[in-house]
DNA sequence: ATTATCTATAGATCTATAGATAATGC
DNA sequence: ATTATCTATAGATCTATAGATAATGC
């Protein structure tokens, strides 16, 4: 029981991770605030002092999982903008990623629910799909800048929408075809 | 309160058909079987002599689901295969297609939900799309079977993906650019 | 003194069932 | 006689709140 204001934060935080990840995976109606608390090691009655409702926590927890991919593929990203197109396609359609929604690309995982939502949160959404469109096209080739952000709206459509599909489909043969084919025809397209 | 055989297998429909557009709309959760019954000026009670359990009714609401917009388009299609093709990007891609998901191509309405749901109703959800993507390439031009097929996988994913972020944006403006963009682009992709 | 957390529970909601009612169909 | 539907409700689950407890921090 630590009650010391910097816990707090700590707790908070680990609230809204463990959130991020469940919401992800079982959806944003998946999961009670009894079993979120009880895997931050915590209980029902201390959540109202971290969120006002069920609903904000989703909104926060949703912020801080959007980002999280597009993160990860530029740090680990070392070439130039070419390469890191590659990245970002090969470890979006990856099995890994695929394999494990808690921890991937929020959209492609609560699309549905999300167009669902309430104004608030769809404009933190736009607000990151803008920004994902504009990274996307800054790596992609020519000097053409239209061609460039049609391009990039095209790619992020087929990364979502392969996404689903691969995850969809129970089939695990025609999921990595699916996987694997618009990977190399979105690498076409930039090359 | 009609009793007979035939007005029985009359209800059943009427309520599959209903869910199979609530359950678009509001996400496989989204509507209680109380609601759903009175839509079918019913009430709670007769849901059991028509379904086993309210997954029943999902399952077959779904399949029911499936197949719609491709028919529709089917039967509207008029020219030869690369019209169809256009017609299908250009009706998928609609703003009405966009804001009427009750409607519209569950894949896309419901992707992440289908990814969290049980094998049998997965199974049924693979096969539809083995099916979609069979038709899709048989409307792409080129004798190259391979090059078709792996082009109607990416048509297919960039169609539900295109539509899902669409969906998820709040800004009208985005959202418009999402559809007409990808639908330009994937005409291209055809000519 | 304040507050982060706990236990306990009220109130709402939803699925599924029990038993009654009023048609069909042999 | 059978059964499609009705009303009523049991049982489960989930959000949110009330009041107690045990730390922090002035």
């Amino acid at each position: 029981m630590g009650h010391s204001k910097a816990e707090k934060a700590k707790t908070h935080k680990r609230i809204v991770g463990i959130a991020s990840k469940r919401l992800r995976e079982e959806g944003l109606e998946g999961v009670g605030i009894a079993e979120l608390m009880k895997e931050a090691g915590l209980t029902v009655g201390g959540f109202y002092k971290h969120f006002g409702s069920r609903h904000d926590l989703v909104a926060e927890a949703l912020d801080a999982a959007l980002g999280g991919w597009k993160r990860r593929i530029n740090a680990a990203a070392s070439g130039g903008s070419a390469a890191t197109y590659t990245r970002l396609v090969d470890d979006y359609l990856s099995e890994a990623h695929r394999d494990h929604p808690g921890t991937g690309c929020a959209i492609s995982a609560l699309g549905g629910e999300i167009a669902r939502s309430d104004e608030r949160t769809r404009a933190l959404v736009t607000g990151q799909i803008r920004n994902d469109i504009q990274w996307i096209a800054s790596l992609i080739r020519g000097r053409n800048k239209n061609a460039a952000r049609s391009k990039a709206i095209l790619t992020f459509s087929a990364l979502v929408g392969a996404m689903g599909l691969a995850r969809a489909v129970s089939d695990e043969k025609l999921s990595r075809e699916i996987l694997k084919t618009v990977a190399e025809l979105l690498k076409e397209l930039n090359s």
